[in-house]
DNA sequence: ATAGGGTTAG
């Protein structure tokens, strides 16, 4: 299409427009439609219209290329087609994205009254990329409140927003509302499902969903797989790998995420050694992500060494969560060499991420190194470094809430503030140490907000204790790596109150029973 | 003559 194009003497706009069409696909993300586009700005050129903005923006969406679309933008604006209904869902979707909540959110409010299901389902994917779950669903019912119906895409971002808040009710709710409505369960839906009910624990009704599938891409798969990697099923998760491979389903390098996090979750090291050569006969480019699999797996199982050789032979740059991978796992073998290496790292690759201070004053903190701590957090206001806390949830009756450090802003906050208080007195007398229940103890204010430091689950646990009774399962989920003090206070709760809690942090699940939990990390 | 929304990730 190009070489005809390139061939045409002096084409017109339509000619223009097919050719960015064809390369504004999600499988080409690159940026040629937008120059294509700006080569029509040029002098002798022919004026783009409404369809060109419209296929621009797809085009920026699918890389994504918030700047350029922002271009985009405002050079519709100049040529009066922002209007256009297609130029307007094409900005829309871009921002939304680019998880741009905000302004793609004044470009909905912007469009017409009547908008459509297309404008309504951008919206809704926006709010759930961004983990904006509470919204996405208000949205979703506001949807429906003005009489338009959700279709099949609609429906993923929905289960999506559910999967990453680990809504549980909702997003079995919302499955019955597909099967109600008659939605039509296709591939895609099929995938974000399975995700959903591997993300909320319910990893046998992602297994249901799977095998009753009638067609399986490569999403499809890794997505089981990466799902049953979460849970700690290994051999399930390895044998489903095998069935594609005799099934000629090309995997990529997510499904090898699933592949290699199911061996380092499960203490595999040679298996995950030997998918790691396959993944490079089958000629599958290792993703960062691929790497830091290979170096979780290697720190898990305490091969400290054969970990900090694995980084500095890497090909590409490791990025920051390699280096905090084997920070953590060099704090806990005690190797304070690899330490020191890592940290130096990690403050060269980004001094200005708040993250690797508190990670570093909380490896403190945990030996009740307090000069130390409070060395890093002076390190910290002399860089003007702000702490981005990490952020907890947990669903009751519904609705999501979400608790970050130091968090006074819910509406029940002085009644988890006594249940907080209950617990700190428990794992106290459990002989823990003591930072743990720093909350409330005889350490200083700053110790106190310091100890506090990534553990807003502790506030989600809290209130479903508060809110809720055994034999119900306290079910939280943690943006960040669940930590080993983490473990231990969440042992002590559960054997002290009775309850099942489950834990999902970024990449797997932590279940407590009795005090006991059911991973085997190296911690 | 050409239009817009989707899933898997250390």
């Amino acid at each position: 299409a190009r070489s005809l194009f390139d061939q045409i003497p002096e084409p017109t706009a339509f000619c223009y427009n097919s050719l960015i069409r064809a390369l504004a696909t999600p499988s080409n993300p690159t940026t040629d439609a937008f120059l294509l586009y700006r080569r029509m700005l040029r002098a002798g050129s022919p004026s783009p219209n409404s369809f060109t903005v419209a296929f621009a923006l797809k085009a920026c969406a699918a890389v994504p290329a918030l700047g350029k679309g922002r271009q985009l933008h405002s050079q519709a604006f100049r040529q009066g087609l922002e209007p256009s209904p297609y130029v307007q869902t094409g900005l829309l979707n871009l921002y939304a994205r680019c998880e741009e909540v905000a302004l793609a959110r004044s470009v909905f409010d912007g469009m017409a009254e009547d908008k459509n299901l297309v404008a309504w389902s951008s919206m809704i994917g926006g709010y759930s990329r961004a983990g904006m779950v509470n919204e996405a669903l208000d949205l979703f019912r506001d949807m429906q409140a003005a009489g338009v119906s959700p279709d099949e895409v609609t429906m993923v971002s929905v289960i999506s927003a559910c999967a990453k808040a680990g809504a549980l009710d909702l997003g079995r709710w919302v499955h019955a509302f597909i099967d109600r409505k008659g939605i039509m369960v296709d591939l895609e839906l099929s995938t974000a499902l399975i995700d959903m009910y591997a993300k909320c624990g319910l990893i046998e009704r992602a297994r249901l969903v799977f095998d009753a599938m009638v067609e399986r891409d490569t999403k499809a798969w890794s997505a089981m797989i990466v799902g049953l990697a979460m849970h700690g099923l290994a051999e399930d998760a390895l044998g489903l790998f095998s069935r594609m491979l005799q099934l000629k389903i090309r995997p990529n390098n997510v499904t090898f995420i699933g592949v290699l996090s199911a061996c380092a979750h499960n203490g595999l090291v040679d298996d995950g050694r030997r998918y790691w050569s396959t993944m490079q006969e089958m000629g599958i480019k290792a993703s960062m992500e691929n790497y830091g699999c290979m170096v979780d797996l290697l720190c898990r199982s305490g091969l400290l060494d054969e970990a900090y050789s694995f980084v500095t032979s890497m090909p590409i740059l490791p990025n920051s969560v390699i280096w905090r991978n084997l920070l953590v796992a060099s704090k806990s073998s005690n190797r304070t060499d690899i330490v020191g290496l890592a940290s130096k790292k990690l403050f060269e690759l980004e001094p200005q991420n708040p993250e690797n201070y508190v990670l570093l004053s909380n490896l403190y903190a945990l030996n009740s190194q307090w000069d130390r701590v409070r060395y890093m957090r002076k390190k910290m206001k002399d860089n003007n470094v702000t702490v981005v806390a990490g952020c907890s949830s947990i669903e009751i009756n519904g609705y999501l809430h979400k608790f970050v450090v130091s968090d006074g802003s819910h509406p029940e906050i002085k009644e988890i503030r006594v249940v907080l208080r209950e617990i700190a007195d428990r794992v106290l007398r459990s002989g823990h140490k003591p930072w743990t229940a720093a909350v409330l103890h005889d350490v200083g204010e700053e110790e106190k907000e310091i100890a506090l430091c990534e553990h807003s689950e502790r506030l989600a646990i809290a209130y479903g204790l508060l809110k809720t009774k055994a034999p119900h399962v306290i079910r939280v989920v943690k943006n960040l790596r669940f930590c080993p003090d983490c473990h231990e206070v969440a042992k002590i709760i559960s054997k002290s109150y009775g309850r099942e809690i489950i834990v999902r942090d970024r990449v797997r699940f932590h279940r407590f029973i009795g005090g006991s939990c059911s991973c085997n990390d190296f911690w």
